[in-house]
DNA sequence: GTCTATAAATCGATAGAC
DNA sequence: GTCTATCGATTTATAGAC
């Protein structure tokens, strides 16, 4: 972490801390000293706690939601939009892994950009639901309950940076692969 | 909620607070507000704050642990096993959906109770995989990356409290099966 | 069993020296 | 750009009146 800016530096640790235990627990004091400088000097580089959590959130919702436009916006079947969301979400959380959990699970302390953040993850799901909407319509997936494989799906994928960092060398292109084939065919023989 | 002891009525609303902003971002005085009281009083029915979090997660854990147990010991088949945990998880989130949240998001925020509740999940963890491994040598499952299984189930597992809630009158059986449906045969056709 | 009052600790953030 | 010192607000929890 050598050649960040002191700023980017401070994002990242603040980033693990709050992975560790959550935005709300994790004191100015506690980021300061993963830096190595008093919490006071924190204040030279960004001008609050708050605006350390909005810059991790929406710069990792604004690349989700970037990407799903994109997969969105092709010419692919419905089978391949769904493999190229979950080697969407395998890559981003692969090179973000501290910043996933905020996004999951500190995005209501958001203050200012809340509603931003509302908005940007409400098109994110209904281009989700678009997606596996015309795969069932196309006749390319089973006509199950559309909310139960949007969820299912999701909350997978919402949950993957619990789990990659747990993983040595991670391989992501494997990774992608053996996920798509559980989630879109399935375990039954 | 009239006919809970004052106790369990503290512990009911701790658990809304705690799903809405997390374990350390609700105050004291936030319970004691939703509750109708002044937070000094609420000290007559529990000791702290933290027992009130250990009540709340420890007594989720051992539902799924004691549920996972007589899952495991059956003579089911694997299928009819997996099928039986996404019951169980159903059946637990769906009675308890305000203590879900910590379960999942504050339980490192523990203290006394950290190790217990750590002892817990990872027995229930490794009953789980037992169950996929042993579906798998039966040829019941495909020969899939065993911890790709196990992770995109108990994630979505996991997550159901987020979802359950959105759906009126939720049928419990109905989501069972197109949960079963989903994660079992998967969604390709 | 609830209240007011408050103790003791810690929080985010600022002022000003260097 | 980092430090020491500190402000003002807020936290969990307790003491004691009613």
């Amino acid at each position: 972490m050598k050649h960040l800016s002191r700023r980017k530096e401070i994002i990242q640790y603040a980033a693990m801390l709050f992975t560790e235990k959550g935005y709300s627990a994790v004191t100015m004091r506690d980021i300061a000293k993963a830096v190595g400088i008093k919490a006071a000097s924190l204040y030279n580089h960004i001008s609050s706690k708050q605006e350390i959590l909005a810059f991790i959130i929406i710069s990792l919702a604004e690349e989700f939601t970037n990407g799903m436009e994109i997969i969105l916006s092709s010419k692919n079947s419905s089978i391949e939009k769904l493999k190229q969301i979950i080697a969407l979400h395998v890559s981003i959380t692969s090179n973000n892994q501290s910043g996933m959990a905020s996004l999951n699970s500190d995005w209501m302390h958001l203050e200012d950009k809340l509603d931003y953040y509302l908005q940007l993850r409400e098109k994110y799901e209904d281009n989700f639901r678009t997606i596996i909407e015309q795969g069932i319509s196309n006749k390319e997936l089973k006509d199950e309950n559309l909310d139960v494989i949007l969820f299912s799906i999701l909350s997978t994928l919402r949950s993957l940076y619990v789990w990659i960092p747990n993983k040595e060398n991670i391989q992501t292109n494997q990774l992608s692969n053996d996920l798509s084939a559980v989630l879109l065919n399935g375990i039954v023989k």
